[in-house]
DNA sequence: GAACTTAGAGTACGAGCGTTCGCCAAATCA
DNA sequence: TGATTTGGCGAACGCTCGTACTCTAAGTTC
């Protein structure tokens, strides 16, 4: 630890917390992140990790929320060249399994940990985590609005119902993975994704 | 409470405590099981409680066995006069949807929270998780597979597929209810289901 | 009815939790 | 260069956790 503190480093040590936090998080759980083991890890105290969120409640969130930008990065980014519809939401959702087929986080990805975990707690952290679900399905489904509208689906298509779809797809390949590794899951999402596009 | 403690009580008390362990634990998570809270609710000492499981992993394992018979019992029982195949699997997915839709608990289904918060977590509670998925997939199966061998389904049936578009539907439709308490999911879930076994 | 078993109470324990406070040294700003 | 801000440390706090004891009164078994 070279004991410099400028406020550089203390954006870095911060990024250092989260990225910590992320990993535990996903294995075990936005409960399982806890200031004194993060402490310990990290080689540093325990007030110095808390300072830099004041509150654990605000580190589960911002935790939740980096894990989310990177999520983001990953999976939406790179479709965005490609303009509104069909061809984008095919890569979206390529994007979204190969990422739970090979997460950046060791226990897989953290917003569906998260969704398990808080949906029946109310509170602050319970709210960032349906902010976040709320975006993506926002993403999912302008793809979907816009591939409709540009006549690249059938003219009754539901929107909805391919939506909730797709979106379960995902968190039955994400079962699949972390419970039973099991890789023939990622074809099978692949299919069942395809399928939801396919409402004949 | 009346101080009796007949061998008969004992059982009826350890009922109880499950009973109040599987409310808390679906809308907290098994990890919100705790015996001093179990105590307190339940107006008796902690080592009462601690005493009929002797470790709070047992308690929880315990309370994840009850919350799966009881599950199974709703959605499995009622469908085994039927015989093995589609019309059984009919019956068993109708049941699961609104056992999602109504259930027992008041968190939701317990067996998928569980799910989620023990898949990164070795040892003897992920083990009873993972063994009640299995058993709740190989009911599913077991009907596919009939279904398909009397001939109710196509020939190049799929019946991986189709498990894994059952089990996603489910999962979507408790992460749907739960966390927005979207009552559309349950027509989506149903219709999602009807889709699987329609593989043309 | 005596011997034994057992449901549950009561107390205590060590450990870990989140949070608070005072402090220091380096970075920043005037 | 002097004053101020701030990243981080160290120690302590009150609380809750799971578990381990002892002890009792009632049930069960012979």
């Amino acid at each position: 630890m070279s004991p410099r503190r400028s406020a550089a480093d203390a954006l870095l040590t911060r990024g250092r917390i989260l990225s910590r936090a992320a990993e535990i998080a996903s294995e075990e759980g936005l409960d399982g992140i806890t200031i004194g083991r993060l402490a310990e890890e990290l080689e540093m105290s325990k007030s110095g990790v808390h300072k830099h969120f004041g509150t654990k409640e605000t580190l589960q969130i911002d935790t939740l929320d980096k894990a989310f930008v990177d999520f983001w990065h990953r999976v939406v980014e790179p479709a965005l060249p490609e303009p509104p519809g069909l061809r984008r939401l095919r890569v979206v959702c390529a994007n979204s399994v190969n990422y739970l087929a090979e997460p950046l986080l060791p226990g897989g990805c953290l917003m569906t940990a998260a969704l398990s975990e808080y949906d029946g707690r109310p509170g602050a952290v319970r709210d960032a985590v349906a902010e976040v679900w709320s975006r993506w399905q926002g993403q999912l489904r302008a793809d979907l609005v816009a591939a409709v509208q540009g006549g690249e689906l059938a003219g009754g298509f539901d929107v909805d119902q391919a939506l909730f779809e797709i979106l379960a797809a995902g968190l039955a390949l994400n079962a699949a993975m972390q419970l039973q590794h099991d890789q023939a899951a990622v074809g099978r999402a692949r299919r069942a994704i395809e399928r939801a596009l396919d409402q004949s």
